[in-house]
DNA sequence: TGACCAAGCGCC
DNA sequence: AAAGGGCGCTTGGTCA
């Protein structure tokens, strides 16, 4: 069963009950305290909840102490759906794809709200929209409605619309052999997770912060001058290059630096590292120490740290590759030095589980290469390959990433060829699908993500133009380029569609043990809180989330995906 | 002043 | 240890 959701902010909102083909199966309702009414539905009927955006309508739900299971989020299956069949890019929300229904025209999609417009330091503090305390209470309950519906169209009916045309599209997908509808329920329940970790927020310590902050840089300094160390810093930095200079500006780093005499074309830290001077190591300290501060120093904790609580926000699907991005704080960027503040509430522990080596091994499964899987059956996929290499782990490694991602540079070609004879369905996968690339064909994850077409722009240059010397140059690298892209796309993509997979079936799977709550997705990793003593428990159902998801994708590979998980205080001490 | 770009570096 | 693809975010710097 399934209850078809359209929130009417401050006005509770309206329901109506469908079969799962999308029909209805009874009338239209209105209820005066939406997030009641869903919570009292949830413990019922326990129904999938169809609803134009998870983004829109859960955090009120969760903030009102609503959570569910199970929904179907439109404005994400229309974006998978749109690209699967060729058309993506396409706005997504509901309104554009009822107008599409409808032939009308096709509405742009909202813009995705503060993300790129709070880049500015002042605008910082005020792009804390997540159930933050304080006066920004109204914009998180009564959202701006970004349906994209023109005036006067019935949000509920058009909802009802799109959502079973979208159950159509599924189906046929299906009946194709592809996964998409299981990626959707995925994405769906994916989005829930990314509310509902939002809402709860990673531990954080404030007080560890800050003596991290202060023992690698001094104490905090007042507003507009640099921390101790770092001005200590930049003034040896002035002093050894014998001329004022400001070494956040790469421009004047690097006229200071070729006028001490070094042959330095970038200010770029792995450049400089292969010079011998003075000045090297004070620069390298410097810009590392000036990035902590920078980046995650005082500010950020002001900015993103509330009531010990580290609340990001998610943004699902956010990445081409279906990884998920984030819309403020660098949830996904969190320096491993800084994680020592991230701490467990007393009596609780993190379980830190990490995929082990995932993109190997889902080359392995995704290619049905006997060889590879066999190297990938058992724990250290790369140590199972060093035979073949001399009894070499690095240079297994070095040769597998190049194979997944198209390097060509150094000896990693001639490892390439080693692999080549060895597991030839493998190398003969990523190599097909940077072919596709080249040829401007589209390609996808095991699940039917689909990578966005070939632009006009790109078909142009790839022609060769004119055929200029030049132009034929350029022509080759767009190719390549996209081969690339392409070859990696595959990999990274099928990837995700695991590592969501795993993170709703562990979600799903803590409902059942008490206090343990996700408080951390980062590509292929989970943290979840939970109290010590539950801690095992939850590691258990960890890897029995890993197992599920490779065989809901893999079926009976003998491929394992084994994940290393850590039970730590303090996310610092993972790994 | 705000918008935008480039350089650079953090994570996977 | 690095390479490769994908990102977000910061500062400096330019332009209107």
């Amino acid at each position: 069963m399934r209850v078809a959701v359209v929130a009417e902010w401050g006005e509770g909102g309206r329901l109506r009950p469908l079969f799962d083909d999308g029909s209805p199966a009874g009338e239209a309702e209105q209820v005066p305290d939406l997030a009641a009414e869903v919570a009292r539905r949830e413990v019922a009927e326990a129904p999938r909840w169809v609803w134009a955006s998870t983004a829109q309508v859960y955090p009120a739900l969760v903030a009102a102490g609503a959570r569910v299971a199970r929904c179907h989020d439109v404005t994400l299956t229309e974006a998978l759906l749109s690209g699967f069949e060729g058309r993506w890019g396409e706005p997504r929300s509901l309104g554009a794809a009822w107008a599409r229904l409808r032939g009308l025209p096709v509405p742009a999609d909202a813009s995705t709200g503060t993300a790129s417009a709070g880049a500015g330091h002042g605008a910082r503090h005020g792009a804390t929209g997540h159930g933050g305390a304080g006066g920004d209470t109204q914009s998180a309950l009564f959202p701006t409605d970004d349906s994209g519906l023109p005036e006067g169209a019935d949000p509920l009916d058009a909802l009802l619309a799109v959502h079973e045309r979208q159950r159509e599209r599924l189906r046929a997908v299906a009946a194709d052999g592809h996964g998409l509808w299981l990626l959707a329920a995925a994405e769906s329940a994916g989005a829930l997770t990314a509310e509902e970790m939002s809402h709860d927020g990673l531990p954080w310590s404030p007080r560890a912060h800050d003596e991290l902050l202060t023992e690698l840089l001094g104490p905090r300094p007042p507003a507009g001058t640099r921390p101790r160390r770092l001005q200590d810093l930049a003034d040896r930095i002035e002093q050894a290059a014998g001329t004022p200079v400001n070494p956040d500006s790469p421009v004047q780093l690097l006229r200071a630096l070729r006028t001490a005499g070094l042959p330095v074309t970038s200010t770029r830290s792995w450049e400089l590292r292969g010079h011998d001077h003075p000045l090297i190591p004070l620069v390298l300290e410097y810009k590392e120490l000036a990035r902590l501060w920078g980046a995650h120093g005082w500010t950020w904790l002001d900015a993103w740290v509330r009531d010990g609580r580290f609340r990001p926000g998610y943004v699902v699907g956010g990445v081409v590759s279906g990884r998920w991005a984030t819309n403020g704080g660098g949830a996904l960027q969190i320096p491993k030095m800084i994680r020592r503040a991230a701490v467990a509430d007393p009596g609780m522990r993190f379980v830190v589980a990490d995929a082990a080596q995932v993109e190997p091994r889902i080359l392995a499964a995704i290619s049905g290469d006997v060889g590879l899987a066999e190297a990938a059956a058992g724990g250290d996929l790369y140590a199972g390959l060093a035979p073949l290499f001399g009894g070499d782990r690095a240079r297994a490694k070095i040769a597998l990433l190049a194979a997944m991602y198209g390097q060509t540079s150094g000896d990693a070609a001639q490892l390439l060829v080693t692999l080549r004879t060895r597991f030839p369905a493998a190398i003969g996968y990523v190599d097909a699908a940077a072919q596709a690339g080249e040829d401007g064909r589209i390609v996808r994850s095991v699940l039917g993500r689909t990578c966005p077409p070939a632009s006009a722009g790109w078909r142009e240059t790839v022609s060769g133009g004119a055929g200029g010397a030049e132009e034929v140059q350029a022509a080759g690298r767009a190719a390549r380029d996209r081969g690339r892209f392409t070859r990696n796309f595959v990999i990274q993509a099928s990837a995700a569609d695991w590592a969501e997979i795993l993170l709703v079936i562990l979600r799903r799977r803590l409902t059942g043990i008490d206090g343990a709550r996700l408080v951390f997705f980062q590509h292929d990793e989970v943290v979840v809180h939970c109290p010590a003593e539950r801690a095992e428990e939850v590691s258990a159902a960890a890897d029995a989330a890993a197992a599920e998801a490779r065989r809901l994708l893999f079926g009976d590979t003998s491929v394992r995906f084994p994940l290393t998980t850590a039970v730590v205080e303090s996310y610092g001490d993972a790994k």
